[in-house]
DNA sequence: GGGATTTATTTCAAGCTTAAAATATATTCG
DNA sequence: CGAATATATTTTAAGCTTGAAATAAATCCC
């Protein structure tokens, strides 16, 4: 039998965060890479970051995932539940998607699915009242993982950002009010 | 038989970009959310918007992945190649996730595995010839779509946002250099 | 009413992702 | 040398993700 009862010293199975990464000049002309090139992967970088250690928790402390708990937050700001169609479209996902996510939330309890009367097709879902309780739970600790993510990231600077991301995201959907 | 040749009239399976995004102002005291969780939901979600963008066009131009890109990526700036560890750090991710992403690159060609002369357990993946010429052809059109997906934000909210955002992510990893 | 079309959803195949377990090869040091 | 330990990698189980195909129910319109 293998005499060491350490979890895990083998190789590094965890390490993740910016994938694109690599593509850090490259193909670019100089040594740096060009602005909206090193723009991009820099911003991905950020976003990855902060979402492994999102998902680590939530796989840690309450042995749950991200989509599982975005399910539930749409479901929890929708009293009267919705279907899948509105829950896919609410989430960005695809709708094959939202389908295996609400199964495994109506396996552990928390959402329950009643067919729609005005819809043979459409089943409503929504949160049981045990699912409202340990959303409002997760919501807490998401919060309060997010704030520690971004404590040593100064307001101000925060606001800034926060602008700025406000353009880019227009800009990069409609432009719509140019 | 169905009368319609379209591909595909039926359900959405296809938007997606913003998860977290149902978090908008939840759990939050207001209707507005706080500021670190507008903050982080906002990030996310210009990150997910580029990035789907992109793996859409890795598939439908090029048949094949971004994490086959950043593999790809990791190696073309390896003219002697790179055993499955270094790859694993370059790219932050799992050491079991190289494994089959360099084994699809091998099946189709772009990429050889050769024994590494001084450690037994290691094999060295390097690009072959027509890996490179492939390479340079993705690196052209992905550059080419994040200049496209950028184009409406001007040069100087990039530069802006880039520092922002090389502060963030000092701020988010060690801080060291405070 | 009833066939054609549209819409809502599920199923499926393929691929990415991780963490943990299993292998296999080095390295250390007694 | 040889056992213990460390390192490199693969395999595996579980889950997310998509797009396409398959169902099934509703709607349109003749």
């Amino acid at each position: 039998m293998p005499p060491d009862p350490a979890p895990s010293r083998d190789a590094d199975g965890m390490r993740r965060g910016a994938s694109i990464v690599a593509v850090e000049n490259v193909s670019g002309s100089g040594s740096a890479g060009s602005l909206d090139l090193r723009l991009w992967v820099r911003l991905l970088g950020c976003a990855r970051i902060i979402e492994k250690q999102l998902r680590r928790n939530f796989q840690e402390q309450f042995d749950t995932t991200l989509p599982r708990f975005d399910v539930m937050a749409a479901l929890d700001r929708a009293p009267d539940g919705l279907n899948m169609g509105a829950l896919s479209r609410a989430l960005l996902v695809s709708n094959g998607n939202v389908t295996s996510i609400v199964r495994q939330l109506q396996e552990q309890g928390s959402v329950v699915a009643r067919p729609d009367p005005g819809d043979g097709r459409s089943a409503i879902a929504a949160l049981t009242p045990a699912g409202k309780a340990h959303f409002a739970e997760l919501a807490r600790a998401h919060h309060q993982w997010v704030r520690a993510a971004l404590a040593e990231f100064p307001p101000d600077r925060q606001e800034q950002l926060l602008s700025l991301l406000g353009e880019l995201r227009r800009s990069l959907l409609g432009e719509e009010g140019e």
